[in-house]
RNA sequence: GCGGUCGUGGCGAAGUGGUUAACGCAUCGGAUUGUGGCUCCGACACUCGUGGGUUCGAUUCCCAUCGAUCGCCCCA
């Protein structure tokens, strides 16, 4: 049985990873006119912090962990998301103390689910996500969703849907909880396994259940944006008008809960409306999460943060039929022909890309036919002919592979003449 | 964790219970003794995912298993 890639894993190669690249590129320029940093994480934490902070009652921590114990016996998991390491990271680190506030950080990295492959979804993804933590500034909110909406669009993202809600604070979810639990009590035995248990633990959940989706109680129950304090409300209509003022379309759904416990206040995603995206649509979420901090052991400070998979950026790019600038072709391909002068090729090679030109030669020995065809491949724009006479000559031909046009140059002229020409 | 579909050469893709498993692309060679993209000719070692069963005989039928893929749950 030969080895095979591991269940949800997959290599990225040429040809793909430049889309890859692209991505990484585009986000770390906006970070930096955004002014995140980058942050790096390690890829494990104790087990303990993302029971802590996730919430031991998210399937994430119920099912989806890579959990295993070192040769110490401690519990370590593989990060099965960005905020809780970055957390952690700013209570270890005492970030809170930096003259500097809020800290805006950013980061992208492989994160882990133990969960059955499908479209979009994956054992191992990579997540560029961001986190401002130190701020309570609404109009921070609007930032974070400002910035992962702007990535979307500087890579040519069209169909884009941005939902927002708002969970409230804790007094607010909690008159909400008791609101929805009366609401439900009564007649919970007309919904499904899930919703019953979600009664009690999470309320919330039941506002998202798709089998239940059209139960007359569905419809009449109670909206968090009700239950809204006056704090809270005036926060979320705070985000609503900057969002409004960045020009950032949206819409409010207030069945949107996200999946993880700590949130509160502003919840957000991003979905893609392009047809052919199969059964998911969302690209990023995210959302505010004030208690977190403390949560993992540090002083009280506020937080939001969202995080997106690159692999469903990329996925949202092909249902839009989205072209990348990509495929690149080398500036020169060295055509060497017979011992002395493949010889020859191989300083000439190293000149020409000291000289600043990404040139290639041929390592199989071919014919001068194939060593063409592999410059074509290469999609070269030129191709420098070196054989027994030009090496004899002192000499070497340069040919334009678009016009078909060729030029001779003395070898010791060569490299700056090519340079002074080149196109 | 549950369900549907699928698993043939580097890639794509036919096919059959029975002696040599199509074809296309790509690759390599030649026509064109040192100049590409077109054309023509030729070459190209395949445990037909793996294990077991049925059968005189299985790549083709059955079972299991692994994997891929899509969906459910949930999410990025």
């Amino acid at each position: 049985m030969s080895i095979s890639i591991p269940r949800g894993t997959q290599d990225i190669l040429p040809g793909e990873v430049e889309k890859w690249q692209l991505i990484e590129k585009n986000a770390r320029e906006l970070c930096e006119k955004f002014q995140y940093k980058e942050i790096r994480t390690p890829i494990f934490e104790q087990t303990e912090l993302f029971t802590r902070s996730v919430g031991d009652t998210t399937d994430i921590v119920q099912k989806e962990m890579y959990t295993f114990e070192d040769r110490g016996g401690r519990s370590l998991t593989l990060r099965p998301e960005g905020t809780a390491g970055v957390v952690r990271s700013f209570v270890e680190q005492k970030m809170f103390g930096y003259a500097n506030q809020p800290i805006k950080l950013y980061y992208m990295g492989q994160m882990f689910r133990y969960e059955r492959p499908q479209a979009g979804r994956f054992r191992q993804f990579v997540q560029f996500g961001v986190e401002a933590l130190g701020s309570a500034d609404p109009a921070i909110d609007a930032e974070v969703i400002s910035l992962a909406f702007s990535l979307y669009q500087k890579m040519g993202l069209k169909k884009l849907k941005l939902v927002i809600n708002s969970l409230g604070d804790k007094e607010s979810r909690t008159a909400h909880r008791e609101a929805l639990i009366n609401h439900f009590k009564p007649s919970i035995g007309e919904f499904c396994g899930d919703c019953q248990n979600r009664l009690e633990k999470n309320p919330l959940r039941i506002l998202d259940c798709k089998k239940d989706r059209d139960h007359e109680l569905m419809k009449s129950a109670p909206s968090i944006l009700e239950f809204l304090n006056d704090d809270s409300r005036a926060y979320f209509e705070k985000v609503q008008s900057y969002l409004t003022a960045l020009e950032i379309p949206f819409e409010v759904d207030s069945n949107l809960v996200r999946g993880l416990d700590y949130y509160n206040h502003t919840a957000f995603e991003i979905m893609s409306d392009a047809e052919g995206f199969g059964a998911i649509t969302t690209l990023c979420g995210g959302g505010r999460y004030n208690g977190l901090v403390e949560e993992v052991g540090g002083p009280e400070t506020p937080g939001i943060g969202f995080g997106l998979s690159i692999e469903r950026f990329i996925a949202a790019l092909a249902a839009e039929n989205i072209e990348l600038p990509l495929n690149e072709g080398i500036d020169v391909y060295l055509v060497g022909l017979g011992e002395a002068a493949q010889d020859y090729t191989v300083g000439l090679l190293h000149k020409l890309r000291k000289a600043g030109f990404s040139a290639e030669r041929d390592y199989l020995d071919r014919k001068i036919k194939a060593q063409f065809k592999a410059a074509d491949r290469l999609n070269a724009k030129y191709v420098a002919i070196l054989g027994e006479d030009e090496l004899k000559a002192n000499k070497i031909n340069v040919k334009s592979l678009a016009s078909g046009e060729q030029v001779e140059y003395s070898l010791d002229e060569f490299i700056d003449k090519f340079k002074s020409s080149f196109e």
